[in-house]
DNA sequence: AAACAGATGTACT
DNA sequence: GTACATCTGTTTA
């Protein structure tokens, strides 16, 4: 049985919490399956929301490492980060893509896709499939409806640039599970 | 297979 | 008003 992350896997530096984040199991409310894809975003990065100080919508990446900073994108789409490093650094790592495997008939009901490969490959699709909107912004990610346990640490990590941004572009601070076909886009090599 | 418009909260100029 | 850590449905090649 793997051990749950304690808050302080998240008391550390982004850099070191984002790759040792691919291949955990990630739940909400027992949904979910392995994390295949995050991003670290760091509060000396002009990418970050937190890079020009705190706002209303940003506060809880201020806040202790090992919360939910949950935020709305385009309007439209929810997207969810963990928070890292000492309180006040600001820093948090985003989830990108999940391989699903629990709660599978739910997710493709809340998706509406057919197939797997499409139900969490996204920020946006993580959250829509898994249910998780602005109103768990701040909530504890070592209790329910939060469960999040160790990978196997053993995997291949691919490293390459961030998606959809135009800022810090050449910052080699995405992480994934090579060649998984649940990457919201597949990883150069 | 690639390009594009459209949806539309929050922050900033 | 413009930009943005996005995704989808439709159109064009």
């Amino acid at each position: 049985m793997p051990a749950l992350l304690q808050r302080k896997f998240f008391a550390r530096s982004v850099h070191a919490v984002a790759p040792d984040l691919i291949g955990a199991t990630l739940l909400f409310n027992g949904i979910g399956g392995t994390i295949a894809e995050v991003e670290a975003y760091h509060h000396t990065d002009p990418a970050a929301h937190s890079f020009r100080g705190r706002t209303e919508r940003n506060a809880v990446m201020f806040g202790p490492p090992g919360y939910a900073y949950v935020y709305c994108s385009y309007g439209i789409h929810w997207c969810v980060n963990f928070v890292c490093e000492p309180e006040g650094s600001a820093s948090a790592v985003l989830i990108r893509a999940l391989v699903p495997i629990h709660g599978l008939s739910l997710m493709r009901r809340r998706r509406k896709v057919k197939g797997e490969r499409l139900l969490c490959s996204g920020p946006g699709r993580v959250c829509q499939a898994l249910g998780i909107t602005g109103v768990h912004n701040g909530l504890p990610l070592d209790r329910a409806p939060f469960e999040l346990r160790a990978g196997p640490g053993d995997l291949e990590i691919a490293v390459g640039p961030r998606v959809g941004i135009s800022k810090a572009v050449d910052h080699l601070w995405r992480y994934g599970i090579q060649q998984s076909p649940f990457l919201s886009k597949p990883f150069r090599t």
